[in-house]
DNA sequence: TACTCGACGCTCACG
DNA sequence: GCGTCGAGTA
């Protein structure tokens, strides 16, 4: 979330100049063992470069190892920057702290932030400049409409559409309207009084008026700012001159996802401009049913004239675990290149096996004592395992806590809502972790270096001060200060006598929130920032009570000691030591049909978390020949044997359970624990 | 108070 | 495709 650029006359002048450069001879990755020969010569290509990898093999990575390249090197001379866009918050926030662990002394020369950020940036900064017909007098707010709505709209402009189009406007899906119609829609420098007598012009044309030519402030959403941007960029030439000269280099990570309205800004604003470089992977795409563009990655590679090199290795998934997923990616991708798996396996056993059950209480006892079993004999972590499914999460969450608690074992429910929250996300922002990081930190006094640099970087970002090292002491002075007084606080306040709003006023009462606003932007002054602010309190409350310690509160908050509990679309990005993909039925997956490659797609994402094992289960007897028939015929041409787990000696009965546990026991002492 | 009927949401996201 | 929820009915 650092702050688009157009305002780097103010920073620059403070920002210190490194003066070490590295020759391209002398120029070594720093933080991985190796890159594959493909990744190196994507990473050395001068021109547009389209790099195309599946699952494991890297890609947040590489951007992060070409960004150290240009930076190092002086291919992208100071005081110059890279941009690079994410699609999520926490994508961009997790490339920006890889590239600042790779190159802390260039750090602030890669900009990292989502699409969105920066488009409503511009639109911020430069609304003035907005020719008259597109002017917002009244301001504007975030404003989503639902399909409902849309729907609504589109049937109200039918009949007084000109003849000659009425037949397309009625034609219109709601459902892709704003994505399509609306996102690819170019913004015309003056609105043409006779109105366009293109159907998707027409439609569109309405659709602003309707959302934002009022008197009020505009109606507007994301894919209407990006609009609005494209627009400035295009009819203020200057600005577009300022984006390309401060950022010769652009990276767009999970390029699968990108809409058209953002293909078509990325078109207009750097296209014959600054080197491009995108990375993703068509067969990830799950976005679809949002508003992502098919071959998204191919478009890219013909409209920037870009290199395409497919990486082939797979650092995260076992040989057996590629073997399968390389079934699954033929399916979506006839021409899938076969993949090396880079990564050793540590377990004994089947990696990849599909379980039946024959209820859901069985289902969630019999993995509970399984991870259980596993945890003692591996010595693993809860947080190695993940429990998989496409949709309705909170459907298996009680179960499971129920089972896994019996020994002992934690869940966290990634996707359960904190005030207006998803967990994931609240757990994941920088605010938060900014808060329990101070929490943190008063608490243990020393010993946690890394959480005082992330605090005073958050703190430094805050106050915009990257790259002053005047300010920066200062910032470090001061943070020292308050975590004294923050310590002697939680000293006379023991967690289970004080309240968790008390906490966080506290907390907050040591920033200065008025730089904090300033920090998190949003339409309405504070908004964004109060999402978060609610989403902690309430957190903080239900993990107050039940802790002794400080260092219990924050660790109960963060609850980073357990199994995750996720949907295959929120796991994308991430990986775990063993998978289980659950409900592998026509419930889960009722949406196949309506998009059988999407969902697939879905299907490949989740069990490409698996690094080392992966497990899918299923409830239902007719699901084999149900609506996924083909996602077990898939398996079964993998080789995924399927294990009735209903024989299994009674549940409740000790004997049984020792019965489960035991294998892993008996695996261990046949191979010995590897390092 | 107990029932039926029908609409609706599932998978996401941004500041 | 199906479970849930709210409105409507007796």
């Amino acid at each position: 979330m650092s702050r688009p650029d157009a305002d780097d006359e103010a920073s620059t002048p403070t920002m210190t100049r490194p003066t070490v450069l590295v020759s391209d001879a002398d120029w070594r990755p720093s933080g991985i063992d190796e890159l594959e020969p493909a990744a190196w010569r994507a990473l050395y290509h001068e021109g547009n470069t389209a790099v195309v990898a599946g699952p494991g093999a890297g890609k947040s990575e590489f951007l992060a190892q070409k960004a150290a390249y240009l930076l190092q090197t002086g291919r992208c001379p100071w005081p110059q920057r890279i941009l690079a866009i994410s699609f999520k918050r926490d994508a961009a926030a997790n490339l920006r702290r890889r590239v600042a662990a790779r190159v802390p002394e260039h750090a602030d020369r890669f900009v990292s932030m989502t699409f969105d950020a920066f488009t409503k940036g511009l639109v911020d900064r430069f609304a003035s400049a907005l020719p008259d017909s597109w002017r917002m007098p009244h301001g504007y707010e975030i404003s989503y409409a639902s399909e409902r709505q849309v729907e609504a709209f589109l049937s109200d402009i039918i009949p007084s559409a000109p003849g000659s189009i009425r037949l397309q406007v009625a034609q219109l899906h709601a459902s892709r309207f704003i994505a399509d119609t609306v996102g690819s829609w170019e913004l015309p420098v003056t609105v043409p009084a006779a109105g366009p007598d293109d159907a998707a012009a027409y439609a569109a044309l309405q659709w602003w008026r309707l959302r934002s030519f009022g008197r009020g402030p505009a109606r507007v959403d994301f894919v209407m700012l990006n609009r609005l941007a494209e627009l400035l960029v295009r009819c203020v030439p200057k600005l577009r001159q300022a984006l390309r000269i401060t950022y010769p280099y652009v990276f767009v990570d999970e390029f699968q996802d990108t809409t058209s309205a953002q293909f078509s800004f990325l078109v207009s604003v750097f296209a014959g401009g600054p080197t491009a470089t995108a990375v993703g992977d068509s067969k990830q795409r799950i976005m679809g049913w949002a508003g992502a563009l098919p071959k998204a990655l191919e478009r890219f590679a013909e409209a920037f004239d870009a290199t395409t090199y497919p990486l082939t290795w797979n650092f995260r998934s076992t040989k057996a675990l590629v073997d399968v997923q390389h079934v699954i990616a033929t399916r979506l991708d006839p021409n899938a290149v076969p993949v090396m798996a880079k990564a050793d396996d540590d377990i004994d056993g089947n990696p990849a096996e599909v379980w039946t059950f024959s209820s859901l209480d069985r289902e969630a006892a019999v993995i509970a004592d399984w991870i259980a079993g596993d945890i003692a004999a591996s010595g693993r972590a809860p947080a190695d395992f993940a429990l998989l499914a496409r949709q309705k999460i909170a459907d298996f969450e009680s179960r499971f806590r129920a089972q896994l608690s019996r020994h002992g074992i934690n869940v966290r429910n990634d996707d359960a809502l904190v005030a207006t929250m998803r967990l994931q996300d609240l757990l994941k922002h920088e605010i938060t972790r900014l808060l329990l990081g101070l929490l943190r930190l008063a608490d243990q006094p020393r010993g946690l270096p890394k959480v005082w640099h992330e605090v005073l970087a958050t703190l430094t970002r805050i106050h915009g001060a990257e790259g002053d090292n005047i300010v920066q002491r200062r910032i470090g002075d001061d943070l020292s200060t308050s975590i004294v007084g923050l310590r002697a606080w939680l000293r006379a306040h023991p967690p289970e006598r004080t309240a968790g709003d008390d906490v966080a006023s506290f907390l907050l009462g040591l920033l200065d929130m008025a730089a904090l606003r300033r920090y998190v932007k949003s339409a309405t002054p504070g908004e964004q920032l109060h999402l978060v602010t609610d989403a902690f309190q309430a957190r903080l409350a239900t993990v107050i009570s039940a802790s002794a310690k400080w260092t219990d509160v924050a660790d109960q908050f963060e609850c980073s000691d357990a199994v995750v509990l996720l949907t295959a679309h929120r796991a994308k990005g991430l990986e775990y030591h063993t998978v289980f993909f659950l409900g592998l039925d026509d419930q889960q997956w009722w949406a196949h049909d309506r998009d059988p490659i999407e969902s697939t797609s879905t299907f490949f994402v989740g069990l490409s978390r698996a690094a080392q094992r992966i497990i899918f289960t299923t409830t239902s007897p007719y699901a084999r020949h149900g609506r996924i028939a083909e996602f077990f015929a898939m398996l079964d041409d993998a080789g995924v044997p399927e294990i009735n787990r209903n024989w299994d000696p009674g549940m409740e009965s000790l004997e049984s359970m020792t019965e489960i546990s035991a294998t892993p026991f008996r695996r261990l002492r046949q191979s010995g624990r590897r390092a």
